[in-house]
DNA sequence: ATAAAATATTAGCTTTGCCTAAATTTTAAT
DNA sequence: ATTAAAATTTAGGCAAAGCTAATATTTTAT
């Protein structure tokens, strides 16, 4: 058996990859300790685990990356837990803040065929109910992942391209801001203690929560 | 954590589970170790910290039997075992003798809002696509197990107890041919090369398919 | 009733993963 | 440039699960 990892090194090469995405470069013992809920210890003994197995490139004390190899699994298992994560919320009326939890279970599932088939019945989603972008089947991420809402700055403008919280409430809520599909959109004021947003949507201004803004996917 | 269990101690009350069903009383340790690829020194292991726990009566030499509690968690396994394999071959489009793989896997994964939500989503399913009966939430099992129209013989009678496959394209095709819900029928032939059954429904004669019959359940 | 064959258990080892404590290396501060 | 602090690795253990080889017990056949 050639392709096959362990969960537990499913998870750390998804950390990595992870870490590495935000952070860059090497991925310190101790970042992936706090992500992975574990010890310092325990991190270093899978990362020579990993390296022996040529899926992480490791310099002592300094830090991790994923090779190729390593980047290419690790994408396989993200594509698994944001497929699974649209499943929860399309399919089994999870909310977007619940299915974390399973997800980190279901992405372990080893069946090509269950994946493509899972991606052919949500219609091949490109986003998860998160707004993270989605791998395809070859490991390429869509390039311009959406941006929410809140992640804008003052001053910026954004199209509204999608909602996270699939609640007819929060619906109904934009609804009434005449916020919707397409609608143009500029951040005027952003609240520091609490990060609520004042907006201009057309010749009005809103002010929206920031678990309303991190709801609402853009695209400047 | 109180409830928990690895998945190996899932896997061998579920086989202890399905070896009771069938030979009754104590179950053994090399019927154990065949059902499970494994060896007979393993499972008398296993045995031993199940015992401990509670979940099976063991003798040491003759065998073990599930406890109340051990039998309970059994039938959690084989419900979300049974559930996947509906939701595979229903939705996934997979073939019934190739589900079985994947839901061995999808057995272990705990979450009892997914097992609800999949089940309401498969809408109650009461057999899998085997013709096994579910149980439901509270570990009951249909007491009658159903059987398919392909598993009678010729000149034997059925009464139509229920629909595997739950497509309206399915549904509709039955219903052009008066085959419902606790209709009477009778298998007439069978074609030996692609086991398709002339069956006889009131006073009219029908080809199903193998395909079909597999999908019609029928109590004698 | 005894011996042989079949089953089951125990003993001793291995791997994976994780932990704490001790030692080492790097980084930051004086 | 030293030294103190922070981060990392190493050493030594532990639990879950598996395996093989050696024993023990039960069953079957003579
Ligand atoms: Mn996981
Ligand atoms: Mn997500
Ligand atoms: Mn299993
Ligand atoms: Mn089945």
């Amino acid at each position: 058996m050639k392709n096959m990892f362990t969960q537990s090194e499913e998870n750390y090469l998804k950390a990595i990859f992870h870490l590495q995405e935000e952070a860059g470069e090497g991925v310190s013992t101790s970042a992936l300790a706090e992500l992975l809920e574990t010890k310092a210890a325990s991190v270093t003994e899978m990362i020579k685990r990993l390296a022996n197995k040529n899926l992480v490139d490791y310099k002592k004390y300094y830090g991790v990356q994923l090779t190729q190899t390593g980047r290419k699994q690790a994408l396989t298992v993200v594509r698994k837990h944001r497929l699974w994560e649209s499943f929860l919320v399309e399919r089994l009326n999870f909310n977007w803040d619940e299915v974390h939890e399973v997800a980190e279970q279901l992405e372990h599932i080893r069946s090509p065929k269950l994946v493509e088939e899972l991606d052919r019945f949500l219609g091949r989603p490109a986003y998860d109910p998160h707004g993270d972008p989605i791998p395809d089947a070859s490991g390429n991420l869509p390039k311009a992942p959406k941006k929410r809402l809140s992640q804008l700055k003052e001053g910026q403008k954004g199209v509204c391209k999608g909602f996270n919280d699939a609640s007819s409430a929060f619906l109904k809520f934009l609804d009434d801001q005449d916020i919707g599909m397409h609608t143009e959109m500029k951040v005027m004021q952003i609240q520091s203690f609490d990060e609520s947003m004042t907006v201009q949507v057309g010749k009005r201004q809103v002010l929206l929560s920031k678990t309303a803004t991190d709801n609402i996917y853009v695209e400047d």
